[in-house]
DNA sequence: AACAAGGTTGTAATCATTACAAATATGGAC
DNA sequence: GTCCATATTTGTAATGATTACAACCTTGTT
């Protein structure tokens, strides 16, 4: 993936840029596996051996609060991130662990008036949990 | 609340009673909050001077497995419990950490249809975070 | 080059949750 | 009622994700 759209991504959300920064945004843009911070760290501290945990934590929290990515709580185990920020739902195979997207734009865009008006609402999640077809056929 | 309520409710979900599950599953229907695992095991313990933490852990997984009760994942801190199991969707105040209810029957009716068919949905949640109105006048 | 501000790192906590094994309660057979 | 098998509860000790913190490194500016 481009450089400069990853820069002008994390731009757009106010977030300076730095090399961990990048390729943290840059492994989001590019994988929609929905991964966990470990995962992430696993993969990039082969490409940055210097790259510390803490730094992966802090810089999902970082993205997150400037919407640059959403962080997924769909899982009691653990956090999962997205790099897709547009509205759509998600679906965790409680046996698998995957945890998949769902085009849902129809129901977010209906949902957010469901909401008293005095609530002021930064974000909606919409979480389906079972079993996906992979696992439904296995067993 | 009458005891003979509790009890029918968790056999109706197949769940054998003994004191610590009807105290943690009454406790669960007479307060809406949206209780964490501490704050439950933290007011019953007065009651149930014996209560252990783990009983009161083992109890809400149970209650969620048997759908005699929500486990929201809504707190990335912490899980939050709901007595109520008929469809709403809820909100987290990120300011005060409050969880309230959102009616929004219409929503989750129709959000079951949007998961492709051969997903097999268990359970569908609509979380919504943001201020609360408490916490938006404030500041 | 010197400096200040911000970003990163590694280690050591924190804290919710779970594993596990011993102790206790329950319900049926006799 | 007693005995026994089974299920439940308890307390303690792990686990594991996440955060706190202080030292170190980068970057841009004068």
């Amino acid at each position: 993936m481009d450089d400069v759209k990853i820069y002008q991504h994390l731009a757009d959300c106010g977030i300076k840029p730095s090399v961990q920064r990048i390729a943290i945004m840059r492994y989001l843009m590019e994988h929609r596996t929905h991964p966990s911070a470990d995962e992430i760290y696993s993969e990039l501290v082969n490409k940055i051996p210097t790259l510390s945990k803490t730094t992966v934590y802090n810089t999902l929290k970082l993205l997150a609060e400037q919407n640059a990515a959403l962080m997924l709580t769909i899982d009691e185990r653990n956090a999962h991130f997205d790099g897709d920020t547009t509205p759509h739902a998600h679906f965790l195979c409680k046996q698998c662990g995957t945890v998949y997207d769902i085009p849902a734009h129809e129901v977010l865009t209906c949902a957010k008036p469901c909401v008293p008006g005095e609530f002021h609402t930064d974000s909606v999640d919409l979480y389906f949990r079972g079993r996906c077809p992979k696992c439904n056929c296995e067993n």
